[in-house]
DNA sequence: GGCATATATTGAATCGGTTCACGACATGGA
DNA sequence: TCCATGTCGTGAACCGATTCAATATATGCC
């Protein structure tokens, strides 16, 4: 820091040797005889070198060694989202396999958010966010490194990796048909970028734009439609899918529904929500009220009752997504499966 | 990735003017006349240039922009740790002010961890653990980058954000010294790297090797000693700080202390912990029994009853220790103030 | 001893930019 | 007309390593 720093050539002119034998005996040591490597080393000790810097190995090497996740929403629903928190474990894991690093990149502030993406030192990205993918993904193109979308569909080369979200509402929907369920709510994750919240019209449905939360609806629609029930006659109550946002929209669900005998929540986040407002209104679940999530993230386990929903393999994602990037291969698609988890909160309906 | 890419020195000749200049018409916009910039703008545009390379950017600059958060814990636990995202929301928003990234370095896998905290590309390390500290300390001292040491004393020359755990701990035991209580019983975090839990003696108490532990004991002490009660009379059970270590802790605490009125916890994730314990065994609290925390972490504010605890500002660390990388000042040590937040879990005792 | 084969080391090119001292040219004032 | 001033642009050095063809030295074998 005071002192310029020591560099590699600084030792190898100090101990005799060239250049490329002083780079050899840090990085393939096994090259250098051992006579020769002990006295660079000897030097390089003296001299007080610590090592290759990592600025100039990464400039001739081309690799950074590190992915970029690139996040959309504010850091701190990020952090407090358990849907994240998994795909970030399961990411890490990946990274941590193959030694390489995680880079949180954030573009919640959209005046650098171009910036950040343009300059960050990673070899790939990561777009993990169901809201305002978009311009992350353009973003991402824009910088020309592999990435990879979550959730998304990226459009041109890029890898994606989803999961059947159709078939898994279907599934959801399908579940509660078969408990003898006629009269269903929706609680809807945001269908489009515009931060609207509340009841959701034909008109509104049909324009999702949302590729997760138009999946999803298509899904429920699916088993519906093969049961004779209409959708249009289904309350649809769209919600931010945080703890606040759910609640909200939670409420407004019963509200609106006071007839539904099951709801179908697009996420474990809204289901939990629900079940507090439900408890607040005196609603027993299941005896008056089944409710489905969707994802299973480690809350669905631990609520009371304990959450029937959808599974999505999320750590599974996180490292998928991670592998992709770091194998550097061609892009891909893939699909991950999904999976009924039955457990309290679903039951038959107390009066047909 | 196929054609190989196209570099400023390709647009510099393209367009007829030299590599500075290109150079200029990036990132220094304002010293090229406007026609010269619009000609090379064209130009790259035309060879699908997409601007400065950052790999080449930092080896000239020497500045990375990222700061790198050591992480000794298994990921799983550090995304699950409530206390661990306030921290990061905080350090991010110092991040995101300035434009800068954060990397996750995980030091979990011994093996690699060393050659991660050599390459990572930083411009400097926050080590935030309390556990295993030491080791972090001394990898991140070695690759001579500037860093900061969160609740640990890194000794020689590196900053440190502390709190003032000695009296936090104090004032969580005066508060309820004032109630009335008399009989405590203590659950504590890890004093020492070796894994072990349960019951601690004498001896392990006072040869406690990590400092934020060692403090509040002492802290306790402080205040037991100055209401004339031996802190050897108290019964302290050592913990793991996660849900699964600290319900264990909880259910030998209360078995090891049925007569104590009031539980000191070192961390808001095991008073609440407890709180559970409490309710499985039918202890009301407070009732029956006091409960005060540590940390002040939003899940405290959420318990049922809410808890009472002693806030530290987590994320103002986080923010503190952001900011102190990246103003890459001189060394500082930083003591941040403890507060008490009364809530729902302390009350007098029932019976004096 | 002579030749083929391994093994160690060298020197220079390269990665992709940024920066800075200096020179060219234009403008304006005396 | 000449000099001072200011604006742009040039060219080369530099950041700190890795890599590789070429060379020098040692070893093995007949």
């Amino acid at each position: 820091m005071s002192a310029k720093a020591v560099k590699l050539a600084d030792v190898a002119k100090a101990a005799g040797v060239s250049q490329g034998t002083a780079s050899n005996v840090f990085s393939r040591p096994e090259l250098v005889r051992a006579e020769v490597r002990a006295r660079v080393e000897e030097t390089a000790r003296q001299l007080g070198y610590r090592g290759p810097d990592p600025r100039g190995r990464l400039l001739r090497a081309g690799k950074v060694n590190a992915i970029g996740v690139v996040v959309s929403d504010d850091l701190t629903y990020f952090f407090n989202d358990p849907f994240n928190r998994e795909f970030m474990i399961g990411l890490a894991s990946a990274c941590d396999e193959r030694g390489a690093g995680v880079s949180l990149i954030s573009a919640a502030n959209r005046a650098t958010a171009a910036w950040s993406v343009e300059t960050a030192l990673v070899d790939g990205f990561i777009v993990q966010c169901m809201e305002d993918g978009d311009r992350l993904v353009e973003l991402a193109r824009k910088r020309g490194l592999p990435f990879v979308a979550c959730d998304i569909d990226p459009g041109g080369e890029a890898s994606s990796i989803r999961i059947d979200d159709r078939g898994g509402a279907r599934m959801a929907a399908e579940h509660l048909l078969a408990l003898g369920h006629r009269r269903f709510a929706i609680l809807s994750l945001e269908l489009r970028n515009d931060g609207r919240v509340g009841l959701v019209d034909r008109a509104r449905r049909v324009s999702a734009e949302y590729a997760g939360t138009r999946d999803r609806l298509l899904g429920y629609g699916d088993a519906f439609a093969k049961a004779g029930i209409d959708i249009d006659t289904v309350a649809i109550v769209e919600a931010f899918n945080d703890p606040a946002g759910a609640a909200e929209g939670a409420a407004a669900l019963l509200d609106a529904a006071r007839d539904a005998t099951a709801v179908l929540a697009m996420s474990d986040v809204a289901a939990i929500a629900l079940l507090a407002e439900a408890k607040r209104r005196g609603i027993a679940v299941p005896q008056q009220l089944s409710v489905i999530g969707f994802d299973d993230v480690p809350e669905a386990a631990a609520s009371s009752p304990r959450l029937t929903t959808i599974r999505q393999p999320i750590r599974e994602k996180g490292r998928r997504a991670g592998a992709l990037i770091l194998a550097g291969g061609e892009t891909r698609h893939e699909l991950l499966p999904v999976q009924l988890i039955v457990r309290g909160t679903t039951a038959a309906p107390f009066a047909a």
